[in-house]
DNA sequence: TCTGATAGTTAGCACTGTCTAACTTTATTC
DNA sequence: GAATAAAGTTAGACAGTGCTAACTATCAGA
């Protein structure tokens, strides 16, 4: 067998499927990582303003347990992205677009806390999971678990 | 109300959580987002030495969907941080080391694909949610997930 | 209204992770 | 064994995400 078969042959399979299949599964899931930053602090922002009428930059970082110039760099990017608007030294506001997105995460947030809860996993570890898992999964798994959810 | 009260009124609480038990989750996933592709990639390379006797970069690549000088440099990391061991222009071999975290992400990755099945979720979204939901996981989160899908 | 404390920005560093273009090495094939 | 194809590396670019140190602006209280 020439390295070349051992590549290619026919349709490459390693496991039971496809070369490429995977290499979107993994393309999907470099996009979710580029996008889970911008995510968080726009869920972050729309609490903040909820809960205390404005966000600022030094309740993001203390949230997100970074230093104050990674805020503002990150904020600057969000707003690049034309998620938030802000002036020089003063706090952050969503746009419509910003706003959207933090109510999709939030509800993200929500549906996988809940279900994790009813899993019967403690909330401590749940709000921890959480967090990291609510970027990764597709409307269809959010779906299960929000029935899940609420069948338990 | 101050400034300093909004931010650190005695213990800060936003929704019901201190911030810094927040910041430690946030920690936390930037921690495991910061692991990512070295457990990716060992696993990989683990799967492609079972199933055709080596790890060549050009499969590697082939799979994840990056291009080679993006394998080449992923891998000069891991040589770094001793997952792997490697010569010039040869396939990759991985030390104990590696073979132990590839291990141990075959068991995540294939806990949590069986368990998304076995929540009625179709192959191949529960293909790509796993790959990247396994990075985010607790193992009593795991050890919850395991119980359901031998249970169902 | 000064003034000191708090908040925010800027500059500059380090490292990750991706790419393309160009080059070198290795493998295949005639 | 020479020519060609495939694989791999190097160099260099660029964006993201974090940091510290140093500066500037704003706010709170005397
Ligand atoms: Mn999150
Ligand atoms: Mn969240
Ligand atoms: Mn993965
Ligand atoms: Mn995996």
């Amino acid at each position: 067998m020439t390295q070349r078969d051992l590549a290619t042959a026919t349709p490459v399979v390693t496991d039971g499927r496809p070369a490429d299949l995977r290499a979107e599964a993994f393309q999907g899931v470099r996009d979710a990582r580029s996008r889970e930053l911008a995510e968080d602090y726009v869920e972050l922002i729309a609490e903040l303003i909820h809960d205390h009428g404005e966000a600022r930059p030094v309740d993001i970082a203390a949230r997100l347990g970074v230093r104050a110039p990674t805020v503002t760099k990150a904020l600057d990017r969000l707003a690049r992205e034309g998620l938030i608007s802000r002036a020089k030294y003063r706090s952050v506001f969503l746009t419509d677009e910003g706003r959207a997105l933090a109510r999709e995460c939030r509800r993200r947030h929500e549906i996988v806390l809940r279900f994790l809860l009813s899993l019967g996993l403690d909330a401590e570890t749940a709000e921890h999971d959480a967090e990291g898992i609510e970027h990764h999964v597709s409307e269809r798994t959010l779906a299960l678990f929000a029935a899940f959810a609420s069948k338990a």
